[in-house]
Parts: structure tokens; C-alpha cells; sequence
DNA sequence: ATTTATATCCCCCCAAACAAGGTATTTAAT
DNA sequence: ATTAAATACCTTGTTTGGGGGGATATAAAT
């Protein structure tokens, strides 16, 4: 019986926060804590004896951050899927976790039964994140409705931001070279800018690419 | 009463499919069937007067696809949440559909009670997804493990992929330029290319950057 | 103690790419 | 009938890119 719970560990410096998800996870049917730390220094020594399914991963811990751990713990257990849990929803916090392999991503108020669902989720191969992050991670794919690019012009600089030469882009466009010189220009031009780094970077802030 | 119902409108060709969410959703406490339309052409002309707070939307249709019809959609009614429900999960059609305004993505097996939640969610600003797709979308933003490259050489390889000049590079850096030639000659050994787009493409499809 | 990897810097060459200044035609949409 | 978009051409001048050959300091690994 034992052996089919999911196995779970906690890294949380917070002691209250920690003992009340050792708490509600260990008396879950179906879930076994076998592993509680307060930092990526102490969970380092004893994880992989604890054969965690999945890790629970403050971001702010006393010495390496909870971010940084990830790669760190994904190395001493490969197998385990780290979900973040946390009270920050900067979009750099978000996506730099995400970047370094966390399989979810969750905030302190999620409420009890959702994060015994994410381990769950996770488990499963799902990707468990709160909902509002789950938006921020989707808006950071959509692009502006107000771009003053048109169509083709946005198709290349989008070939330009992948690093091909012009010469490249007419060929893969079946257009003529001149063609794309002139939209470049245009480009430049609409967007204010000198130099593709420029156009690329203001492209990409203004998320018209 | 009937106002503070969240108005549903749907956008699905199976008349089949159509009317089962029909029914689910217009029998569920708090949610108001308000428009039903076979595709975007039938739902273009009338669906602004439906006033949708959620449109629920399926990427096959006939005639303009689910996936362009979104940014339209986002025209007729700029605040209404489109969440697309298909059978479809291939990871180009999801991301084109993130990146042209949807608001979430849901699979065709999705169980009626976690469609409701996610209209629910949806309006509130969330962003539901079949856990499928939600760990898909978030290994999208994850890096390799096993790069050839050095950290410094992925920087600077990130740096090109921005379009920066190598001189420009050198001066952010605050290192001299050849030793940014330096790198960029090891980076295209390592990774066997012989000019910028190459290392560029094969980095991004190898997640290295 | 000695390799090995990483990061740094230097020299050469030359073809190719880039940026900016124009002008002009065709097609499609309003 | 006018506009916007996409297409193509020309000139001029500067910068970059890719390949070749090296060297050196430092840190990590053995």
C-alpha cells in the first residue's frame, strides 16, 4: 500500500507553512511525505534516499534560492516533477522557474485540496499552475493587436529574428532581395529604429513579433 | 438573475457536439447559453449581440478556421474570453492559438464539471488548460540539459539571437570583440554551423537558448 | 603535478551584408 | 479615385561576418 502512495517532499524554510502541508499531505489518502527541509543545503544531502514523485519548492529560502535549486534537485532526482509554490507572481520569477524545469507553479493561497490535485497533476504529467499565473503564462505568447507592421512586414522581421541574411529571407520568400531591403526600410522606418537589434528588440517588447 | 449569468456563446460545426454543451451549460447554475453558431461566418453577424463573456471555440470549422477567427472574434467583442475546445493537440496549433488571443485551451475530453470551472475561471481572468496542454506549454519554456555550450557561449549566442552586432556584444559584455569572435567561432564548432541562422535555429530547436 | 576546459585577447583577409537615400509598378481594398 | 501593401530597381558608403592562424590566465579535475 505504501509503495503506491506519491511520494512527496517539501522544501520551506517557513516552519508553520511547512508543518501545515506536512499536515495536510501526509494525511491525505494517498500521498506520503518522506522528506521535509528548510533549505536546498539540507534537502541536498537526503532527497534522493527519499524517492520523492513529487517536490514542493519554496522560492525564498536562506541560502541558494528555490529557483536556482531546481536544476540542482532535478539533478539529484531526475524523476521528480517540482512544483513551486510560493507567494511571488513577478513574471520573471514565473518564467525563469519554469526555464529551469519546474513542471507547475503555484501560489500560497491555493487552497488545500488544489495542491493535493497538483501533485496529483503533476504526477500525471500535467503542468498545475494557479490560475492567474496560468494567464500570465499564456498572454506572454500573444502578440499586440496593434502593431503598425503589416503582415509581411512582421513575417520579416520574424525572419530577421531568427538570424538570417536578407539574401536568405528572399530566397525562402521567392521574393527578390531589393523586395526585402524595401520592407526593411519600411520597417525601420515605422518602427524608429537603425539597426535590426533595434527592431527586433522593440518588436519583441511591444510583442508585435 | 439572468444578468449576473455568465453569458456563454459557442462556436462548434458538430451539431451533436454543439448541442450536448448546450445543454450542460444552459442547465448550469450561473451560466447562460446566449449565441450557438456552426462558424465563424454564422456567429460574425449576430454574436455581438449575444454579448459573450466566454466564447467557447473549436478550431475545425468550416470555411475560416477557429485558430484566425479568434482575432476576429477579439474584434467583435474585445471582451469576451475565448477558450478554445478541440480534440486537437499538436503544439503549433496551441501556441497559435495562445498567440492570437485565446484565453485557454481545453481537450474534447474534458469532463463537463471542468468546463464549467473554466468558463468560470476564464472570465475571472484565468487561464485553463487540459493539464496536458499546461505541461506542454510550460516544457516550452524549458532549456535543455545537456547543451554543448558553456554558459558564456549561450549567452552570447543569446545575444546574436537578438540581432546585436558582434561589436555591440563585446561592448555590453565589457570584453574585447575578438574574444567574442572567439566564442562564436567555438560555438558554430561545437555546434557544426557555419554562420549565425544556423547556430541560431539548430540552439532554439535543441532548446539550448 | 599535469592535463583539460573555460574565458580571455590578438592578428590577418575579403566577400557579404547592412543602412539610407531615392523612385516606381501592380494589386487590392475603400 | 485614392490609399495601402507588396513588389522591384539603383546608388553610395560603412560594417559585419566567417575563416584562418595563434596566445595566455585561471580554475577545475585527475
Amino acid at each position: 500500500m505504501h509503495d503506491l502512495d506519491i511520494h512527496v517532499c517539501l522544501v520551506e524554510d517557513d516552519e508553520t507553512i511547512r508543518e501545515g502541508y506536512e499536515y495536510l499531505i501526509g494525511n491525505a489518502e494517498g500521498y506520503k511525505i518522506t522528506g521535509s527541509f528548510a533549505s536546498y543545503e539540507d534537502a541536498a544531502k537526503k532527497i534522493a534516499r527519499c524517492n520523492p514523485d513529487v517536490i514542493l519548492l519554496d522560492v525564498e529560502l536562506p541560502g541558494i534560492s528555490g529557483i536556482d535549486a531546481i536544476p540542482k534537485l532535478k539533478k539529484l532526482v531526475p524523476d521528480a516533477h517540482i512544483i513551486i509554490l510560493t507567494v511571488y507572481e513577478q513574471e520573471l520569477m514565473i518564467f525563469r522557474a519554469l526555464a529551469n524545469g519546474a513542471s507547475g507553479y503555484l501560489t500560497k493561497d491555493t487552497p488545500p485540496k488544489k495542491i493535493l490535485a497538483s501533485i496529483k497533476e503533476a504526477m500525471e504529467g500535467g503542468g498545475p499552475m494557479s490560475s492567474h499565473i496560468a494567464r500570465m503564462v499564456i498572454q506572454s505568447f500573444q502578440r499586440s493587436e496593434e502593431s503598425p507592421l503589416t503582415p509581411r512586414e512582421t513575417e520579416i522581421l520574424e525572419q530577421i529574428a531568427t538570424g538570417k541574411s536578407r539574401k536568405r529571407i528572399a530566397e525562402e520568400l521567392f521574393i527578390d532581395l531589393e523586395t526585402v531591403k524595401s520592407h526593411i526600410k519600411n520597417i525601420y522606418s515605422k518602427l524608429n529604429v537603425h539597426s535590426k537589434a533595434d527592431a527586433i528588440k522593440l518588436a519583441k517588447d511591444n510583442k508585435f513579433i
